[in-house]
This record gives structure tokens, sequence and C-alpha cells, in this order.
DNA sequence: CATTTGCAGTAACAAAAGTTACAGTTTTTT
DNA sequence: AAAAAACTGTAACTTTTGTTACTGCAAATG
């Protein structure tokens, strides 16, 4: 575990504080869509990323859904922290996006180390730092973009955090994930093709521009 | 100030904190209306507000506006505070919705304080988890919303924000708020009036709903 | 191999939101 | 007092998004 944690936050934190994640955290393996943590859940642990990708999604009352962003190596779940920290419950849902691994760090570490670790200190402030900036773009999408450019935006980072142009999708799980229906991303998506940003096979979509 | 800090303040923060904010911070006050903190400026100060409402705007390139949150007494601006610490630009803008006071807290004493008083983290953590809940209510509004909701609910938080029942606005200021036309606004507030849910007056809306 | 299931394409229509234009007020300015 | 500016209401129209329904095709299943 070691080697991995280091490549993944060895540019961040001392080779102290690497020891004490390496003794005090547990590793945890997801396999691509799985829950990895669910709304209302109680927290009482933050996931460090070493491999993979997960996604964050929000649900209104009515089951409808949202992705809000991904997440992947080198990061963590700045709501997640915040629930930690409150001792409330989760506001959002966690996907695995990828298989992915990951460093569960219990709730009584993550306040012992903020006082101790200046290094620590900087990572959460850095994440809730990430993390709204992250929340203000996925509103800048809601508030100030048409469905197509933020079907695009969603492909194009899909493509990124997947680390590849052809994403293994169907139409309705883009549309889940934007809160849309079926009908209008497939509508959307040819006009894409048409312009020729995406090429569209059945279960994947080539993204071209990235 | 001491008073006035204790009224707003008391309850979290100890005395010696108190005393020590009393001593760094500046006073400052700003008319209804007036910019106190504009998109891309360098912010090295937080607000501690002691009177009054603040609120928080996003705007795109094109210069559309989205209101994202309002703040009261006893609140700050995690947004403002997560650019201190990062010492990068503000992404957002910052309004007075009424006459306000407030105290300005320089990074330095941020990062010293936090590493002093534990009373000071809680709020600190405190203030990054309101701001996370009331973006995420944010995201709510405009992705499982239809204007006429999101409306009401704008309504109804600016008639507590500014704790009265009438609403001294026009409606192209409130279609500003909502990113919405003028005309759409008044469709809406229309059809608000007609369910009796709000009475309108020239420059001034009356909402029932509380 | 026949059947069922899941996926994509598209038409036709409905609802929500945005746009343009103009009229009738009230308020402010000159 | 007359003119200009600001505010609201509304009609008519467009664009965007959502819904329903049906098709054809591919893949999975028995």
């Amino acid at each position: 575990m070691l080697q991995e944690l280091k490549e993944a936050y060895g540019f961040i934190f001392e080779e102290e504080l690497l020891k004490e994640i390496e003794h005090t955290g547990v590793l945890k393996f997801a396999r691509e869509g799985e829950i990895i943590m669910d709304i209302n859940d109680y927290i009482s642990s933050m996931p460090l990323l070493l491999e993979g990708a997960i996604k964050i999604l929000r649900e209104d009352k009515e089951g409808n859904e949202l992705l809000l962003y991904f997440l992947e190596r080198g990061d963590t779940c700045a709501l997640t922290l915040s629930c930690c920290l409150g001792q409330t419950k989760s506001e959002v849902r966690a996907v695995a996006e990828r298989d992915t691994r990951f460093i569960m760090i219990p709730v009584s570490k993550i306040e012992e180390w903020t006082a101790k670790y200046k290094s620590w200190r900087n990572f959460v402030f850095e994440s809730y730092h990430s993390r709204l900036t992250e929340m203000l773009e996925t509103i800048d999408t809601l508030a100030f973009m048409n469905m197509d450019k933020r079907l695009l935006r969603y492909l194009q980072d899909k493509a990124k955090i997947n680390q590849s142009e052809e994403l293994q999708v169907t139409h309705q799980q883009v549309a889940y994930d934007l809160n849309t229906s079926r009908v209008v991303v497939s509508r959307l998506l040819k006009k894409l093709e048409m312009e020729g940003k995406i090429l569209l096979q059945r279960n994947s979509i080539v993204v071209h521009e990235l």
C-alpha cells in the first residue's frame, strides 16, 4: 500500500503522515457501478483515492438524479469531510465510475492530524476549495448553459476521467446523469454527431473534441 | 464593537478570541446595494457579519447573473475564506442586501487562530459545511425545480432575510437574481398572485406564505 | 432458431421558458 | 406642466426541453 500511497500523495504529505495513513487507513476496493456511499448514510470516515474514479450524485425526493462532479486519484470528497466533522448524514451518493481503490480514514484521525500536520491542514482546505469550485462550475452549467453544451461538456469530462475517447454508455445512462430524458439525449447526440464533434455507436460514444 | 460582537458571536467564541477579534478586526459598513467584493478581486481578509445581510452572486462571461445565497448575522463566506487561504481571486460578487455592518479579519489571523482556538476551527468548518449545503440547495432548485417554484422560493428567502413580508423590488431585479427575463418573472408573479400566494404592488411584492 | 429484451432513432405533440413589441401606468426630470 | 424614464401587464411568437408512441435493429435468452 505504501508504494501506491506515495504515488498519489507523496508530493503533498510528509513521510511521517504517510506512515500514519498506512497504519490507520483501511484499504478498500469498489467495482465499477458499486455504491460506495449513499444519501442519508452516516459517515464516520473519509476516502483518499488511490486509483480509479468516483462520481458524486445528488438526488431529489422524486428520485431524479444529477451528477455533481467526479473524483480521481489524489482527491477526497469535501462533502464527506464536512459530514464527518459535523456528524451529519450524507447529502449525496458516491458511485464507482471505474474499478476504484481508496483508503478510508476515520474521523478521529482527521481531527488529530488537522492539529498535528500542516500538510494535512492544507490538504483539507485545498479539498474544500476544489469542491466549492466544482460546485460553482456545476451551477454555471445549470444556470447558464443549454442542454447541448451541458451534454458535450459532460462527455468531455467523462472521457477525461476515464482516460478514453470512447465511452461505454447508453443514452439512458447519460440522461440520468444530466437529469433529462433519453429522447432529449438521443436528439442532441445526433446533432453533435452531425457537427462532427462525436461519433455514435451502439452502447458507445466516441468524443472527438477534448 | 465588543457588545455587537458578543451578540452575534458570543455563543461560539471564547472571551479571549472575541478580544482578539475586537483588536485586529476592522469594522466596516456597506450601504444597501454596495458591492463589497467583486469577481476577480484579490481577497486578503474575510468578513464576519454583525448586522444586515449580503447576497452572493455568480456571473458568466456574458454578464448573466445568478444569486447563490444570502449571508446574515453570524455568517461568514466560505468562498472568501477559501480564496484567502488559497491566495486566489474571488469567484463571486458580494452585494449588500441591506445596510450592513461587518468585521474584516486578515488572512494572517485566520491561519493563526485556526491553530490557536478550537472554537475558531469549528467555526471555519461549520462555515464550509453551511456554504456547501447552500450550494447544494441552489443546485437542487436549478436542476429539479421549474421557474415558478424557484421564484416563490426566492421570494420567501428574500422576505426572511429582510425580515419583512413586503419586498421593495422590481420585476427586473428579480429576473437578474434568477437569471431569467423580466417578462417571465411578471408572468409567473401574476400566476402566484392568482393563486393567492403573493400580492403585487408597484415596486413591491408582499409574500403571504412564509 | 425463435423469442424476448434492451437500445437507438424519429415523429408528433405539449409544456416551459425566452423574445419582441407595445400599451397604460406612475414617477422623475426638465 | 410637459416630456422623459421607469415599471408592469399582456399578446404573439420562437426556441428549448420534455413526453408519448412507435419503429427497426442488435444482443441475450431459452
